[in-house]
DNA sequence: GTCAGAACCGCACTCGCGGTGCAGTACTCG
DNA sequence: CGAGTACTGCACCGCGAGTGCGGTTCTGAC
């Protein structure tokens, strides 16, 4: 209600020290394995002072995703923005934003590749319905972006067999869940930037301009 | 050394719970948050005997990876074998075989669909280099199996453009991956199956019988 | 200058869970 | 009958989550 939250005080710095802290934590652990112990001791604060900035973990769980969601969010949109201003094509900008949400996703923060949305889905039975809701919407953001612009590339390139436009568009998501996997576990070559290419291989043989 | 090891005694019986039962919870809730006091309570002994056949909870997880990565190697093996003897064609006996690994892999013991290796892969930081080794394996063998069987396709129909196999084999498993993760947390109609069908539609459009 | 509120510190204590140690016991097989 | 297998029962430890609450410091509003 107040102007108090407009000035960035020293609490939110902490609240987001712990954040960042927790979600690399968590990416390269896993949830249970991170202990709010070992937070306030990096973070230089008392177990007292973490209860004052979360009521408990799964607090700091959901913030957590909430936060990653909106990074996504607004992540994804920019990438669209300026991939479609540099391409008129919508199939080119399609293409060019896959690429980079695909590298975007590579590098996280930890040493491994994770995403946090999938981390909690094998994690405590999605804790709770407001936990599952926030997944869901995350993998639903991502399905309608993509699904817009895939209609549109539909739209100046009819495919000459029908296709499922949402399934297409979750199989981008899931191209880059699943190659996320592997590449946590498979060191050398990463897997990612093969798949993608792979997607984008297909997507051009969907959208072939040269039908019509 | 002896053959204690050959007649099925009592308490290998109890092993066998004890890991029937983990390998549900762990897929539903995650390792961690899958207590001993819960498992052994279920399979009506005591904490000491569950002691006597694991040295630690770890251990459990470790031998629930093996047997779930034996039990993965022979039902693909068999798939594909029957397969094979059904299909006279490699990519039709190569589709068949997706289609119905697809499904098993949905049609898990538990409520929603899930993988142990990469439920443990997002766990702990694999735990140690034994864990992470065993989940490797697993994904070598799928890779293999698949690549394998891709050979033959590309033999029999040579793809006009130049396509990595080892890639084409990785896809299949990413999205099989990435598909079952959405499964767990968008409940009404089931992803990996459209997942499936895109993935089949992509090979049969590089393995196209017309070109050659 | 004071006073409220934000952002903590310190401490004591509970409970669940993983894990240890060890003594005792029932059942089975050679 | 004795040895091993497959446990039970109990006591006890340490760690991590979480509670309760009183005290403290700093900052901005009046």
């Amino acid at each position: 209600m107040t102007d108090t939250d407009l000035k960035p005080r020293r609490g939110e710095q902490t609240r987001k020290e712990l954040m960042d802290l927790a979600e690399i934590a968590i990416l390269e652990k896993g949830y249970a394995a991170t202990s709010i112990d070992e937070l306030i001791a990096q973070a230089g604060i008392t177990k007292s002072g973490f209860f004052y900035h979360f009521g408990d973990k799964l607090e700091l769980a959901k913030e957590l995703l909430r936060r990653d969601n909106a990074t996504i969010e607004a992540g994804l949109q920019q990438m669209f923005e300026a991939a479609e201003a540099a391409h008129p094509d919508p199939l080119d900008a399609l293409l060019e934003t896959m690429t980079q949400y695909a590298q975007a996703a590579s590098a996280s923060p930890t040493s491994r590749p994770g995403c946090l949305a999938a981390a909690f889905s094998y994690q405590h039975a999605l804790f709770d319905e407001e936990m599952q809701q926030l997944v869901l919407y995350g993998l639903d953001f991502k399905r309608r972006m993509i699904r817009e612009r895939l209609e549109r590339a539909a739209a100046k390139y009819p495919p000459r067999e029908r296709v499922d436009l949402d399934a297409l568009a979750d199989m981008a998501i899931a191209i880059v869940q699943g190659a996320m996997i592997m590449d946590r576990v498979r060191d050398p070559p990463p897997v990612m930037q093969a798949q993608m290419d792979l997607y984008r291989t297909y997507l051009r043989a969907i959208f072939a301009p040269r039908a019509a």
